[in-house]
DNA sequence: CTTCGTAGGAGTACAACGTACGCCTACGAA
DNA sequence: TTCGTAGGCGTACGTTGTACTCCTACGAAG
């Protein structure tokens, strides 16, 4: 066996991160992260096959990060409202790459293994069959959505300003943008979930 | 003022959506619609500035068709239901064109509207303040993940298949992914959106 | 210590993309 | 009929992902 690498896959996820969290996802390229690591552009292909295994690496790198034990807390509402809380952290350490989140979740191991984790608790909790099925998919679709929202979204951030001006064509809009502002992304985030969480019975 | 133009925004739009449709998202491309309009290139650039623009008509084109008037139903609950349901309706018509629903949702002026309608059923039916705030992103961050969800998500579709076969190392996610063979994504998407509005209260 | 084969690193090159620029020309107003 | 404006488009450039090919560093074998 010949040379040995002189990089981990993890090195490589963790300079692409990089570029991401300081210049935005517009710019993650092969190139771009190739210079990150003072390297070739076509250096990286002998790590990755693809630019979509590079940003799976991304993923995983984020979620890798993730504890997905199941919290020993008196309910199982508190366990699943702790794990996606425990998600929400490690994106929200890099809202640039929540993108990259919806587009490999398919592929991801750590998207699997928070979807098991999750599942475990309904599971627990009685929930059976197409029932577990319907409420393990409000849950990702929640947290999926919320999650995209809370780095991009009209109500949080600087759509909101913009929201807020236009009261005359959308006044609910403009009023609830307005309301928003008090609102912190935690809050909205582990509030909106308790109250899906309040539906679900098994 | 000399020559008339030969192009409606909406046809153009309407070639968009449909290479979209035929071919997917990801050859959606100026040279693509160009074809498909049998029209030079550089041409579509007398009525959109930008490759942005053209995606933003073409999630106006498929909001566009959508019916924002609230519907004369009983129950809040139900109200929102069916405005939700109009708009799942409209998106599973071009499913490949989800990911410009979200990359878009800022500057869209069909997004908006249906934040209005939302927020107009939520203010009548007693919501202020933050609590309006809260119900309504909840609303939202549930309807983007479902709509997302849908097309790709890793339960129903193909993605079902996959999971079901890697037992040993995610027995719930197996599991549930079995289960979920006998759920349609209408019964998935409105049965998950009856349980978070259950846990809505003003 | 020398040698050798394997595999890592990188330069070149190409297709496809968005789009700036500038030309030609069709057409409504005069 | 003429003219100026604006529509249509060909060309070209910078940027992207990546296939191909070469050179070379280095661990194992002698």
């Amino acid at each position: 066996m010949p040379r040995k690498r002189s990089l981990t896959t993890d090195q490589l996820a963790a300079a692409a991160l990089a570029v991401v969290d300081r210049d935005g996802l517009a710019v993650l390229t092969m190139r771009t992260v190739a210079q990150e690591l003072n390297m070739g552009t076509m250096s990286l292909y002998r790590y990755v096959s693809d630019r979509e295994q590079l940003e799976r690496l991304v993923v995983e790198l984020v979620l890798g990060g993730v504890d997905f034990t199941v919290p020993d807390l008196p309910t199982w509402q508190e366990r699943i409202a702790a794990l996606c809380e425990r998600i929400r952290l490690a994106v929200h350490a890099h809202p640039a790459m929540v993108p990259l989140l919806l587009v490999h979740r398919h592929a991801s191991p750590g998207v699997r293994r928070s979807g098991e984790a999750m599942l475990s608790v309904l599971a627990g909790a009685g929930f059976t069959g197409e029932r577990r099925v319907i409420a393990f998919r409000a849950l990702v679709s929640y947290l999926i959505g919320a999650l995209q929202a809370e780095g991009l979204g009209p109500l949080s951030g600087a759509g909101t300003d913009v929201l807020a001006t236009l009261g005359e064509q959308y006044p609910y809009l403009a009023e609830t943008a307005v309301s928003a502002r008090g609102v912190t992304p935690q809050r909205e985030f582990g509030e909106g979930l308790a109250l899906l969480l309040r539906g679900l019975t098994p």
